[in-house]
DNA sequence: AAATTAAGTTACAATTTTGTGACAATGGAT
DNA sequence: ATCCATTGTCACAAAATTGTAACTTAATTT
């Protein structure tokens, strides 16, 4: 199953180094050197990724994002901003229009390759929006909504409320439970690849969740792996310390 | 574990800089002010990744870069550029050249070494991370647990709660069970290569290690081997007539 | 058997890692 | 605009882990 890409780059110097690596990656591109070509080509071909070059003549990148988020076919393609500098202006108005992520340039094959991946993987979400139902939590990522199993009221799950972050944070940890990550694992996954943010903060916000769940009696959920990171278990009870024999 | 930085960079100011920041991370830093003093560098220590200086005298940058993708040896080195400027024409060289990834001056501290642990981030790991049973022991790397199939309840296989190393330990032994190594041996593969630990550390370890599994009935699973090492061995039994020999 | 060497064991201080609350910056909503 | 929620970072507290020294026991050599 190939995947398409479309190109909108006006340099063809970038034009062809970025499609040269794409082809090498077993990704299809389709180039276009400017925002009509590209609403063409959308409507031909239909492709799976947008690679946008935000400069382009007549500061048709926006609107050309636009146009895509305004038409309800092409309204979940993905969107790669290629932004020449870190406009911060740029940036914003960029996402504003819908980009899911955006690359400064210069950059180097490697990183575009693993953002085109990143983005592509979260849309074929590899973590689906299916409910997920573990250790008394259900979280429906579609209503965006995490339900408790409490104790002592077994028939009325209620409603817990977490910030963004923390969903998505709960939401990725469920979606793989058991399983240890990293603080940059986490980095990497929840918060995407291209911010630098101090491993500390995901502590910060393991905390925030912590708190949340804790206050409706759900704790030991989120798991601390000293030296490693963290872990949404509900399957193995925490060893009692209590186990001590006597010597 | 020490990482290996290779600073490749003529204006002193600088290499200071960075060689103070990477130490201040953890990184071992070794410093070159041009291609020649890099490449009897390169040869000497093989460092784990080089953050290159674009704008070397003689613009020697580029074929140094080249250099290492020629020689087999270095060819997987992954290569950061700095580039004093956005400079398209570089750019393009420099990717060609093969570098994974780019900074352009100036740049923040926090930048570089996060661009510096993404690109290490990106290597294999040594041991994989393979379920490993072994003795009544079943390690799992990626939930970081390890269970215990205990003689009196064969269904049920409790957890054993190990401390980071304890569980580095373990796991290394276990996927090379049956085979000694020396306590520097352990030091290099667990600890990492440059520590100045003392070799009688692993003992310590090794002790600890024991004394879980003791707990849990498991013995003799880690076993000494007089005048060499360790071994984790679940295939022999120790020769009863060599456990105690009367005196 | 005494001497010598290697490994087992324990206690402890130093270091590392994680938990926690506060803070300022940001951006959205009213 | 003001208010409110959210976010990332910091500083300090708390907790767990680590390396080493010192001492004991066991094995090996003389």
């Amino acid at each position: 199953m190939s995947v398409t890409v479309l190109v909108v780059e006006d340099e063809p110097a970038i034009q062809e180094l970025i499609s040269y690596n794409l082809k090498k990656s077993g990704l299809a591109p389709i180039c276009a050197a400017n925002a009509e070509q590209a609403a063409v080509m959308v409507n031909n071909v239909l492709p799976d990724l947008v690679l946008l070059d935000w400069m382009l003549p007549n500061s048709s990148g926006i609107e050309f994002a636009r146009q895509l988020r305004r038409n309800t076919r092409t309204q979940t393609i993905p969107i790669i901003m290629l932004t020449a500098k870190v406009e911060l202006d740029d940036k914003i108005s960029g996402l504003e229009a819908g980009a899911d992520d955006y690359i400064t340039k210069p950059f180097s094959p490697r990183e575009l390759i693993a953002r085109i991946k990143a983005v592509l993987r979260r849309r074929v979400p590899e973590i689906s929006d299916e409910i997920i139902e573990a250790g008394g939590l259900k979280i429906d990522p579609t209503k965006h909504r995490v339900f408790a199993y409490l104790d002592d009221a077994p028939a009325e799950p209620s409603e817990v409320k977490l910030g963004p972050t923390e969903f998505r944070l709960l939401h990725f940890l469920m979606a793989h439970k058991e399983r240890v990550y990293t603080r940059t694992q986490l980095l990497d996954r929840i918060w995407g690849d291209h911010v630098f943010i101090e491993d500390r903060t995901v502590d910060v916000h393991i905390r925030r969740l912590r708190k949340v769940l804790e206050k409706i009696g759900k704790e030991d959920l989120v798991q601390t792996v000293r030296g490693t990171g963290y872990r949404f278990s509900s399957e193995y009870e925490l060893n009692p310390e209590e186990q001590h024999q006597e010597s």
